[in-house]
DNA sequence: CAGCGAAACTTGTCAGTGGCAAGTTAGAGT
DNA sequence: ACTCTAACTTGCCACTGACAAGTTTCGCTG
């Protein structure tokens, strides 16, 4: 909010950030132009280039910010006593919430994989998703392994969340995503 | 196999199709140029548009091959007499094998999702998908709705290729995507 | 077999894009 | 007040996708 548009823009990484996030969310990362995001935050079309080196860059630092979002929803999740569940239910949340991080964070050949922060985050999200299902664990029935039951959850999850945000699914399972998707996931939790 | 380069290239439809395959599965599709494709068929930079109209043409006709070699794979473990896991790790062999295919085929935005092709081969891709599913429903025990259960093996095999080809799950899991697959999806169908 | 219509490709061009290099401005610390 | 550096700008080049208009070849009809 200055009165006239000051040679410093003062938070333009944040601005392209999500501006880069609304872009994508309409036309997907392939149709993204840095030189478009500069005209929206009304900065010459090099500007983009200084805070994220290049395009990789900058959808590294999306793909970071979404596994640390990620991160957070999951965590909120077990804070507030749901079980794995609840966890998968969160993570449909997340994706359908933040389709333009969610449709770069796996999508590896656009980013940066070695990228410190990107690792960090990773990293983060990894261990929240661990701490989802390791919660569940206690009243296991025979040595089912842990780590097999922890990709099965991943698994049906990021499916179901894939499949919804790319309009894959019946149109007959409603507008819901997290209804759909409890009822889904649900067959994997509740056997017998 | 000509002695000198024709006018007419007699296949450059299909020759176009298998090198963005490739270049797909090097690069991902976003890297992709039509003009780098016809330099490697070896023909003028607009002679693709000919074929596909524009990018987004070549990247439909790629998808709709995918679904039709998909609902191959399905029809051909299902005329093996296999049931639905067997069906659930031969979407995890196409998803691996065709990693160019695949990685389109759920990316709407690249695609003219109108297209009467695509269309027609996501139809059939469904129809054997649902078959793979049926098949093993008849010693459903209680009233379980099959259509969720459908969309619940659906969403764990496709979140298990999704996340295998992405790279996204643990070195420990191996280099062999079937053997790893099997394990992972077992826990939905064979539950107690 | 002549020729003609349509399909398959080419050449030329334009606006838009990403990325680099070199300059300019502002702000922060001393 | 001075300087050092981060935050931006201007200018440029190679490349890309799309379109328009031409050229070559194939296949079919008569």
């Amino acid at each position: 909010m200055r009165d006239t548009r000051p040679y410093h823009h003062g938070d333009l990484r944040r601005t392209l950030l999500a501006a880069a996030a609304e872009a994508i969310t309409e036309s997907g990362p392939a149709a993204l132009s840095l030189r478009d995001l500069a005209r929206r935050a009304g900065v010459s079309h090099a500007a983009p280039a200084h805070h994220f080196g290049d395009k990789a860059g900058l959808l590294t630092a999306l793909a970071a910010e979404g596994f640390g979002l990620l991160a957070d929803e999951l965590d909120s999740t077990r804070a507030a006593g749901g079980g794995v569940l609840d966890a998968g239910v969160g993570y449909v949340r997340f994706a359908v919430g933040h389709r333009a991080h969610f449709s770069v964070m796996f999508q590896p050949e656009l980013l940066n994989d070695t990228d410190p922060e990107l690792r960090a985050a990773k990293d983060r999200a990894s261990d929240a998703l661990a701490d989802a299902v390791a919660s569940v664990q206690e009243p296991q029935r025979r040595g089912a392994d842990t780590r097999i039951a922890g990709l099965s959850a991943w698994s049906i999850v990021h499916g179901f969340a894939t499949l919804w945000v790319s309009g894959a699914l019946p149109e007959d399972l409603g507008t819901d995503p997290e209804a759909a998707a409890r009822q889904v996931i649900r067959p994997l939790f509740a056997p017998g």
